[in-house]
RNA sequence: GCCGGGUUAGCUCAGUGGUAGAGCAACGCACUUGUAAUGCGUAGGUCGUGGGUUCAAUCCCCACACCCGGCUCCA
């Protein structure tokens, strides 16, 4: 028998017996290899392991346990799931089924509108298990699109990305359905069920489950909201029982993060449903730590040569008119007051009114960049089904600031902004970044060409001075001009997007902004928007799940708890607790009428930093007994020593990182 | 806005076509405790709002409000 040799991607080649396959080559290597692989690259191309070598191919094993791997399964769970769907649901159309990070979907239209329920969920997946247990391969093969559009005739979905892709329209989740080429590709696994796809899968149903489907929802058909809405199954799959347990575990732990769940239990703030939805009022104790970021923001932006200035909630509908955003976005506006003397609207965002400040006199080069900054409640109009907590809301506060530059000043500050507002975040202990270039949309957008691209280059120079890597979304860019968003991970690693540095062509022009420059002629300043938090209350949302409630010392609305252990002990901790607040510390005492274990348990669920626990040696060393969040508890400390301990790192946190873990 | 699901005591949640229950919290009493839940007792709800069906509705139907999971959108 002849062999071919080929390589492996350590660098070494292998010769295996010619005709082999990826399996094959899998075995050849080991038997633990080969129970574990589940498709392969060819020269890079995602291959099922059953596709033959031939000489001089670069070929890997792709296992469960990789990306590669897990997406294979994900899929491949998809297709179980539209085969069980199909034989439950006769008459039901069947669209596409992707994997997705931690699992995959898939979208089906159901008969007569129907829709799925949770019993539904229950019983298919049962079914995908049965159909599972049945160990049917997954065979490829390609069709003609005529072939094709005979075997789906009674999918008109299928039908429908069919005929895209070959009529070159396709877009990327109809390639990902079926591949490129001229021909189409298709996966069977039983005589009844059939799907097109690219592949790779695994080699049978029975490589597969360890999976749950975890809910069902609508969706758009093509992401069009005027087109037919779609009954979408969620579900999960991963390489083994213990993975899919530890993803279920984390997003559990997520949940308790959740901080509509830790606002409500830490009496932070709440969202009574009688002011309307997505309207917050803040809590005594969310309002301390409200106060403390808003605080900590003036003090940086006073630093940082901004103007404070102040504007109303309302404006003149002809100021929105003048600004554009009435044309754009008046159905995300509250609606229209009608007065005797004009139309109002509650004011959606701050640039219009900042822009009026800039024009209020003539204004010399010497003034530029000139930096107004604002904390700015504004009102905006969501949809009802948008809304989500403190991260989409109604009402809320931006720390928004418009910079008025010139066109040579706007790489600099651009790249001091993003100094300022790494600064900002990692005070609030975030400290991992990612960024993104918006482009240019040339269907939606205003200013010329020449504009776009100088804008551009200056915030591409900015980030490529700071180094850091960043991302491009092509045409992501709002109609004004590009900008670049900053998404911070928090503590178990999931992306917020907070940060914002926009550039603005368009308010400039409409209010005719000019100054005046070393030349005597008059010039048109760029304008850029900027926000660090980007919303008072999305930011402190971001920062309640990001701590999961228990704040750092400087931001805890209440940092100390003083427990007696006796009635006796009272006198004294309440002069401790009088040292504590003389030193500026906010501090309660919980009085000896209950146990003292179960006090200090109430004081671990309010996530209080420092617990004093005070008792007749106490009394006696004018001392205090030490037990603070997630540590050890320390005896027999002197309450001055505590005090300088606790301003030294309230203090730290005041200027440098935060350990957060 | 669209597709689902939901709304019962301050909180978390049971429950029923004949106007309601638990745990925690609150309050009272006893206990005075040295590092994560003492015991006993009391009080607390127009069952989201409005309409309909019914002898009777918290329960069934409709509308609305609000919330949750997605989709779409996000200046």
């Amino acid at each position: 028998m002849s062999e071919i040799s080929v390589l492996l991607p350590d660098g070494s080649s292998r010769s295996v017996a010619s005709g082999a396959t990826v399996a094959d080559l899998a075995a050849s290597i080991g038997s633990r290899l080969a129970k574990a692989a589940i498709a392969g690259t060819i020269n890079g191309a995602e291959v099922d392991l059953s596709v033959g070598l031939s000489n001089g191919d670069a070929v890997s094993v792709i296992t469960a346990d990789s990306d590669a791997g897990r997406h294979v399964l994900r899929h491949s769970t998809a297709h179980v799931l539209a085969q069980a769907v199909l034989q439950m649901f006769p008459g039901a159309h069947f669209t596409i089924g992707p994997a997705i990070e931690d699992g995959f979907y898939y979208d089906f239209a159901l008969p007569n509108n129907q829709t799925f329920s949770d019993d539904d969920l229950a019983a298919i997946e049962i079914r995908m298990r049965e159909i599972m247990k049945s160990n049917q391969p997954f065979t490829r093969s390609e069709v003609s699109a005529e072939e094709a559009l005979a075997i789906f005739s009674t999918q008109p979905y299928k039908c429908e990305i069919i005929e895209r892709v070959t009529s070159g329209a396709a877009d990327g989740s109809d390639a990902a359905e079926v591949g490129d080429g001229g021909s189409v590709s298709l996966y069977r696994n039983s005589d009844e069920f059939v799907d097109l796809c690219r592949g790779p899968h695994v080699p049978t149903t029975n490589r597969l489950g360890h999976f749950s489907l975890m809910k069902v929802a609508g969706a758009y058909w093509r992401g069009n909201e005027k087109g037919p809405m779609l009954q979408r199954i969620y579900g999960t799959a991963w390489e083994s029982d213990t993975a899919l347990k530890e993803h279920l575990h984390r997003l559990e732990e997520a949940t308790k993060r959740d901080h509509r769940r830790l606002a409500n239990e830490l009496d932070l703030l709440s969202f009574p449903s009688e002011l309307g939805g997505g309207l917050a009022v803040w809590h005594p104790k969310g309002a301390i730590i409200r106060k403390l970021m808003e605080d900590y923001s003036r003090q940086r932006h006073q630093d940082g040569d901004y103007q404070f200035v102040y504007t109303p909630h309302l404006a003149n509908a002809n100021l929105f008119a003048k600004s554009g955003h009435l044309d754009f976005y008046a159905d995300g506006m509250y609606p229209p007051m009608e007065m005797d003397n004009g139309t109002y609207y509650m004011k959606p965002m701050n640039c219009p009114m900042h822009c009026l400040i800039f024009d209020s006199r003539q204004r010399s080069y010497r003034e530029l960049p000139l930096r107004l900054f604002e904390l700015g409640n504004v009102y905006r109009y969501e949809r009802a089904g948008t809304l989500h907590g403190l991260l989409r809301i109604r009402g809320f506060t931006q720390d928004d600031s418009h910079i008025y530059c010139t066109e040579e000043q706007m790489a600099d500050e651009i790249s001091s902004l993003l100094d300022f507002i790494m600064s900002v975040l990692r005070r609030f202990g975030f400290n991992d970044f990612e960024f993104n270039l918006s482009t240019r949309d040339p269907e939606k957008s205003v200013g010329s060409d020449e504009i776009w691209g100088k804008a551009t280059e200056a915030l591409r120079e900015a980030l490529d001075r700071h180094g850091v890597e960043y991302k491009i979304k092509e045409g992501d860019a709002a109609f004004y001009g590009p900008k670049i968003d900053i998404d911070v991970r928090d503590a178990i690693g999931r992306k917020w997007q907070l940060s914002t540095i926009q550039c603005d062509f368009n308010l400039p022009e409409r209010f005719e902004l000019e100054y005046v420059g070393s030349d005597g002629a008059r010039h048109r300043p760029i304008m850029l928007h900027r926000a660090l938090f980007g919303s008072i209350e999305r930011f402190f949302g971001v920062l309640i799940e990001h701590y999961a409630g228990a704040f750092p010392t400087w931001l805890s609305p209440e940092q100390v708890r003083v427990l007696p252990v006796a009635l006796a002990h009272d006198e004294y901790a309440q002069a401790v607790v009088k040292q504590l607040k003389k030193a500026g510390f906010r501090v309660e005492i919980d009085h000896a009428d209950e146990q003292l274990g179960k006090r200090i348990r109430n004081a671990k669920t309010s996530k209080v930093p420092y617990v004093l626990v005070v008792g007749d040696d106490d009394v006696a060393h004018q001392s205090v007994g030490v037990n603070p969040r997630g540590g050890e508890v320390e005896r027999d400390v002197s309450v001055s020593d505590f005090i300088a301990r606790l301003g030294a790192e309230v203090a730290e946190g005041q200027l440098g990182d935060l350990d957060v873990s």
